[in-house]
DNA sequence: TTAGTTAAGTACCGGTCGGTGCAGAACTCT
DNA sequence: AGAGTTCTGCACCGACCGGTACTTAACTAA
C-alpha cells in the first residue's frame, strides 16, 4: 500500500481533488442535487466541466463521493454517538450534533441528506432513493443501539427501541428543516431538551 | 357580488380552472417548485402552456395559487388544530394532522411546503423564502395558542409558548421528510404518541 | 352579419442543462 | 529525443428550460 508516492504517467492533475469534492458537497449542500448546476460546481471547485468528467465520472457520480465525504465529515456526528454510554446520552450527542452541523458559523444550513433530493423530478429518482436509504440506514442504526440498551438495563424492558430511534430520526429531520428556516444552535439546542422532556427513565 | 352567471364576453375557459389547479398543486407537492416542469405540470392539468399562461400568469403565480390552495385544503388541519380546547389536544391535532396529509392513500407522500424548495438555485430564491415564511408563521400562530394556553391556565405558568411551538412544528417538519421516506401512518402515529410524552402538565 | 373580445394551438425564442470531441500541454518511461 | 499516457481548455452537442408571437376558434354585443 501507500502508492501515493509512486510517480504515475502521464500530466498530473492540477488541483486537489480533496478540496475540489470538499467545495461540490458544499455547494450541493446548499443547493441539493438538481438545484446544483455543473457550471455552478466546477466553478466553486476551481475547475472546467472536463476536468471533473475526468475525475469523478459525472454529476451523479460527483453526487455519491460528496455524500460519501459528508457522511465521514459534517454527519460523522451520527455515528460517534452511538459510542455514548446510555441511551440518553446517545439521544442527546446525536441530537446536538445535528444542531451543531445543521448550523455551521460558515457555510450552508441544514442537512445534504435532507435537502439534497425530497422532492425531485424523474431523472434523479436514483439519488432521491439513494438519500432514502442514507437516511433510513442512520435510523436503523439508531435502533440497533437502543435495542442493545435495553438488554444492557439501561432502557426500561418495556421501552420500544424501534419506536425511540424513528422520534430521535424525526427530530433530526425537523431540525435540519428548522436550521434551513434560519434557526440558530442556541434556539435548536432549546427544543432538543423539550424533546427529551420524555426520555423513558 | 356572484358574477359567476354574468354572460362574458370571449370564447369561454375550455376547463375547469380549480381542478387545473389542484393538479398542478400535486405535481408541486410531488416535484418541488424546480423540480416540476411547465411540461409535466400542464400535462398534468390537461392544457396547453399558453392555456396556463392566459389564467395563472406564469410558472411562479401558478405555484402561489397551489400554496395558497394548498393552505386552505390538504394543510388547513394547522388551523384547525388551534380551536382545541387545551394545548395539549392543540398540539396532538397538529401532528395527527400532519400525519394524515404527508400519507395520503393517494397522492404524494410528505409536505408541499417542506418539499416545495428546501434547497434551491438562486432563480427560485423569491419561493425559497416565500415558503420559510410559510413555515415560519405556522409556527408563530402555534406559538400564540400556546401563550393564550398559559393565560387560561392551561399550561404552566413556568411553560415556553415559544418553545413548545418550536418543538411541535420541528415535529412537523420531521414527520414531512419521514413520511417521504417512505413511512406510513401508523408508524408516524406512533413517533406522535413517544413526541407528547414530555408535554408539559 | 359584423365587430370586438377572449381562449386555444402551433411553432418558435434565447438560454441553460448535462455531457463530449478534439487539440495541445505536461508528465513518465525507454 | 521520442513514444506513450494523462490532464486541461475550448468549442460544441442535442435536449430541455421557462416563456411568447401569431393565427385561428368560439363566444357576446350591436
Amino acid at each position: 500500500m501507500s502508492d501515493s508516492r509512486r510517480a504515475v504517467m502521464g500530466r498530473p492533475r492540477g488541483f486537489d481533488i480533496d478540496q475540489a469534492l470538499e467545495r461540490a458537497m458544499r455547494v450541493f449542500w446548499a443547493r441539493g442535487y438538481e438545484g446544483a448546476s455543473l457550471a455552478e460546481l466546477t466553478g466553486a471547485m476551481g475547475i472546467t466541466k472536463t476536468s471533473m468528467y475526468a475525475a469523478f465520472g459525472n454529476k451523479e457520480q460527483l453526487f455519491r463521493k460528496a455524500l460519501q465525504r459528508y457522511g465521514a465529515g459534517p454527519a460523522a456526528y451520527a455515528t460517534r454517538a452511538l459510542e455514548e454510554p446510555t441511551a440518553r446520552a446517545v439521544a442527546l450527542a446525536f441530537l446536538r450534533g445535528a444542531v451543531r452541523t445543521t448550523t455551521p458559523p460558515r457555510g450552508p444550513s441544514g442537512c445534504l441528506t435532507v435537502q439534497g433530493a425530497l422532492a425531485s423530478s424523474d431523472e434523479s429518482r436514483a439519488i432521491h432513493d439513494l438519500l432514502v436509504d442514507w437516511r433510513n440506514d442512520a435510523g436503523v442504526r439508531l435502533e440497533e443501539r437502543f435495542r442493545r440498551a435495553v438488554d444492557e438495563g439501561d432502557l426500561p424492558r418495556d421501552a420500544d427501541p424501534r419506536r425511540l430511534a424513528r422520534f430521535i430520526m424525526t427530530m433530526g429531520f425537523g431540525i435540519a428543516v428548522q436550521a434551513a428556516n434560519g434557526l440558530g444552535p442556541a434556539e435548536l439546542d432549546e427544543i432538543v431538551d423539550t424533546a427529551l422532556l420524555g426520555w423513558p427513565a
